[in-house]
RNA sequence: GCCGGGGUGGCGAAAUUGGCGAGACGCGACGGACUUAAAAUCCGUUGGGAGGCAACUCCCAUGUGGGUUCGAUUCCCACCCCCGGCACCA
């Protein structure tokens, strides 16, 4: 008799719609946060609400963690996953533009759409906890962070450069400019420099670094943490700039012993303070505060149009033309080392914002200084030799940037590389021309954009009490609705239009003054939500103590790499400064951090543009979000990505209607199978293991096998057989397993069940499958009893007809790998 | 250029404290059962090559070239290609 499957009997929309309404009405996706055992605080990445909806990827995200959080769920923890929205940001406030529609209307219509689509997928998301980043309710408090950084005065205002497009007659973020124009009309961008809030975040750098040591996180991810901080051993330099005019008609470089200073010092930042005898020259960045002064008189007009031109360009195109230009700048300074008379220049390749924005030029070692002394015919010394060179030995046409021993160095030299930075560093700070120092990539954080959808920084100018915060209790500054959103040339906020809005009593006296115009970066809503969630209903704090205390530092964290960096740092950031504060009992926010890996369709990129995006409800709508999020998980390893392709999901699909044929023809009599049953709980023990470490491929590939186990040869499967698999298959499939649970008698969730124990007993055998090998190569297999010797192992090889035979004569040698494998060398 | 992550069948991929015959699981393909037929379902075969009626036997295969080892997808050296990030950071 045959027992064909009849997929009939499974209708995926029916299920899933149904289960998606009990879970509404039951409230099972709600986490008791006040007195759930064994808090489990799950939390992905939440989405910008796209007009075009939930993307694959985004999907393939949320499912990962959702089958993560399901599973501790079943291992006996209360799951807190909450999802929200991260709808403030110059990609909503673009888009409106673009379609005309204000973001205030656009945004609750993408909201409600996202709602929809995630609905569909099955998440166990507590919605009761959501956040909206553009709701006031939630910004209200994210401007009370601002304050609290204000107040620990790690909050500044300072002048700084931003991306200008003079025809738009707007602040363009970077991502906007393309190749040193503007992304939308294509004219050259500009720089300009505008009073922008700052955040300190630099000051913690070494915090930051530090503590990645004591994080369970992927480490791919720590690692760019670590090269965007990119601390740097060094040193900074004082040298004296010499008065010009002493000095004039004097050859370019010539030995003076006594030469009165005019004053002016110039300080520089070095890693190679061992090169200091090779430094033939000085580089300032075109915007340092001693260019002014040093610069002669006869150098002065080229000198002030170089300044210009930097002016002028974009930051982006400075950045990347690789190309050297520069201007001498008429002045002279002595090197501390041998006190010989060196030119100072001016190159936009030294950057203002690194170190000191000066540079000592050792063009004989640092391949940006070669360049730059080739084509502008300065001194190139050489001071370290490598391999079989001397002081002497000429450059061909490269600097020398490898170890090696010091060289036209006085008394240094002869001292490999990595002492003479030391013995360097040592006397030019006993002579006071220096001392070491470590010096960070990392800037400090600006979070002013002069745009309209964000939320409004909480300042307000007065002119009697000057900058006033606005107090906590006053707050949200509201956003207000105005139909005019759009930048104009004024380079400041479009809310500075607004004086109805912008102008204000002061808090302090009452006298008229004037709200800060400029909204804060997107990434400062992202920074703290996590602390929100649990508190979401709470309106008179944004975090309640207790429940934090409770529910964090997060469990595990699940996201995108792209947000290594940036919003893994702020929120780092932000949660140390409200530890430092007393407001938090942690000073770390995500305990666990995995990065999940990227999507492509068939092999490419998913655009818009290619035209092979894939539209989630498409896929739900044909094969169910059961047999959609499986596949999903199916395609790859989690943490590496996938390809997405349309022809592997109906593997899935068949797999669950075979388990669904499973449930529904089971035998309830009789008894299990023993070699099935052995199969199963080696199955359990595959999946327990591999979805913890997010083997979601492999764990599904267990499951598969396991049910081409229990159907082989069209055999009907024992209760027993099947139910265990029902919870195995929860976290991936959750609807389908609410079903069949139901099927089997049971009244509660799935998810209320314990996870299946695997026997270890049932596993363990008395025999083994011992590997033979003649000369390293495997030649089969004996069933031997474990532990056995390896004189027991070689008679037992005898005995074999099939092995025996290749046994020709004495081994030379005998490999015996306990447990494992016989080789015998002949 | 620098820092990560990867190169394994027709395809997505398994397996790396070196060793249970590399390729689990799935897709696709091929053959068969059922059917008037098709779909669906079920069963079987499927890395390449050579030999044999056959059970089988042999050779070649994890990006390329070397090396270590009884034994290498796994370790070492050199190189090539793909993906992601950073990029004049002194």
């Amino acid at each position: 008799m045959t027992a064909p499957v009849e997929p009939i009997g499974y209708d995926p929309s029916a299920v899933e719609s149904r289960w998606r309404q009990r879970w509404a009405e039951r409230g099972t996706h709600q986490a008791d946060l006040a007195h759930g055992a064994r808090p489990f605080y799950a939390l992905m990445m939440f989405p910008y609400p796209s007009a075009e909806g939930l993307h694959v990827g985004n999907l393939f995200a949320f499912t990962g963690c959702d089958i993560y959080a399901r599973f501790q769920r079943l291992q006996g923890h209360t799951v807190f996953e909450p999802l929200g929205y991260d709808a403030f940001g110059i990609h909503s406030e673009n888009f409106a533009l673009k379609v005309g529609v204000h973001p205030m209307e656009l945004i609750p219509r993408n909201i409600a759409n996202f709602r929809r689509q995630l609905d569909r997928a099955g998440l166990m998301v507590d919605w009761t906890h959501s956040v909206d980043t553009t709701d006031p309710d939630y910004y209200k408090w994210t401007q009370w962070v601002f304050l609290q950084l204000y107040e620990q005065g790690l909050a500044y205002k300072k002048a700084a450069a931003v991306n200008w497009c003079p025809s738009c007659k707007t602040v363009l973020a970077n991502e906007q400019v393309e190749g040193g124009a503007c992304e939308r009309c294509g004219t050259m961008v500009e720089q300009r420099f505008l009073e922008q809030w700052f955040f300190r975040i630099s000051g913690f750098a070494e915090r930051l670094l530090g503590n990645l040591e004591t994080l369970d996180w992927s480490e791919t991810t720590k690692q760019a943490q670590r090269n965007w901080i990119g601390r740097s051993e060094g040193a900074r330099l004082r040298f004296r700039v010499l008065d010009p005019l002493a000095d004039a008609g004097s050859s370019a470089v010539s030995v003076t012993s006594e030469v009165t200073t005019g004053g002016a010092e110039i300080e520089v930042f070095t890693t190679r303070p061992d090169t200091i005898f090779g430094a033939t020259y000085l580089v300032l960045a075109p915007e340092h505060p001693l260019v002014h002064a040093v610069t002669t008189a006869d150098e002065r007009a080229a000198v002030e149009a170089y300044r210009a031109a930097a002016a002028k360009q974009d930051l982006i195109t400075r950045k990347t033309s690789k190309e050297k230009t520069g201007v001498f700048t008429g002045a002279y300074a002595a090197n501390p080392a041998n006190g010989e008379l060196i030119p100072i220049w001016i190159a936009d390749y030294v950057l203002m914002e690194y170190g000191t924005g000066a540079i000592m030029a050792v063009p004989g070692h640092d391949e940006r200084d070669f360049e730059f002394a080739t084509k502008f015919g300065l001194p190139i010394v050489r001071v370290v030799a490598g391999e079989g060179e001397t002081a002497r030995t000429p450059f061909d046409g490269a600097p020398f940037v490898g170890e090696g021993v010091l060289v036209n160095s006085e008394e240094f030299d002869g001292l490999p590389v990595a002492e003479a930075i030391r013995a360097i560093s040592d006397w030019l700070e006993s002579r006071r021309a220096g001392m070491a120092v470590v010096n960070y990539r990392l800037h400090d954080w600006c979070i002013s954009r002069q745009r309209y959808w964000g939320p409004p920084i909480p300042i307000i100018y007065c002119d009697a009490c000057g900058t006033v915060p606005v107090p906590a209790e006053q707050l949200p500054v509201v956003l207000p609705n105005i139909p005019d959103f759009k930048p104009d040339d004024s380079g400041v906020s479009p809310l500075a239009r607004h004086e109805e809005w912008y102008r204000v009593p002061c808090p302090r006296c009452g006298a008229k003054a004037r709200r800060e115009t400029d909204v804060s970066d997107t990434f400062l809503d992202s920074a703290w939500y996590f602390l929100r969630y649990p508190s979401v209903p709470r309106a008179d704090v944004a975090f309640d103590r207790e429940l934090t205390k409770r529910w964090l530092p997060v469990t595990t964290y699940i996201g995108g790499n792209e947000h290594a960096v940036l919003h893994l740092l702020y929120a780092r950031f932000i949660t140390m400064v409200l530890h430092d504060q007393g407001l938090l009992d942690f000073e770390e926010p995500f305990t666990k951090f995995r990065a999940h890996g990227l999507i492509i369709r068939e092999g490419a990129k998913m655009s818009k543009s290619k035209g092979n995006v894939v539209n989630p409800d498409d896929y739900i709508d044909q094969w169910g979000a059961d047999t959609f999020r499986t596949y999903l998980m199916f395609l790859g390893p989690f943490e590496e990505g996938g390809d997405f392709r349309d022809a592997g999901i109906s593997g899935v699909k068949r797999f669950l209607d075979r388990l669904w044929a499973s449930v529904r023809d089971h035998a309830a009599g009789g008894t299990a199978d023993t070699e099935v049953m052995r199969k199963l709980h080696a199955t359990i023990k595959k999946v327990g293991e591999d979805v913890p470490a997010l083997s979601y491929n492999t764990a599904i590939a267990a499951m598969m096998e396991y049910m081409n186990t229990l159907r082989k040869g069209e055999r009907t499967p024992h209760r027993a057989e099947v139910e265990p698999l029902v919870v195995l298959v929860a976290p991936f499939a959750p609807h389908i397993a609410e079903e069949l649970w139901e099927m089997l008698g049971h009244r509660s969730s799935v998810f209320d069940a314990p996870w299946p124990a695997y026997d270890p007993a049932l596993l363990a055998s008395d025999t083994f499958e011992l590997v033979v090998q003649f000369n390293g190569k495997t030649r089969g297999t004996l069933t031997v009893a474990k532990g056995i010797a390896q004189a027991d192992a070689l008679s037992a090889l005898r005995g074999d007809a099939a092995l025996g035979r290749f046994l020709t004569g004495e081994p030379k040698k005998v490999i015996f790998v306990p447990g494992r494998l016989l080789n015998l060398v002949l």
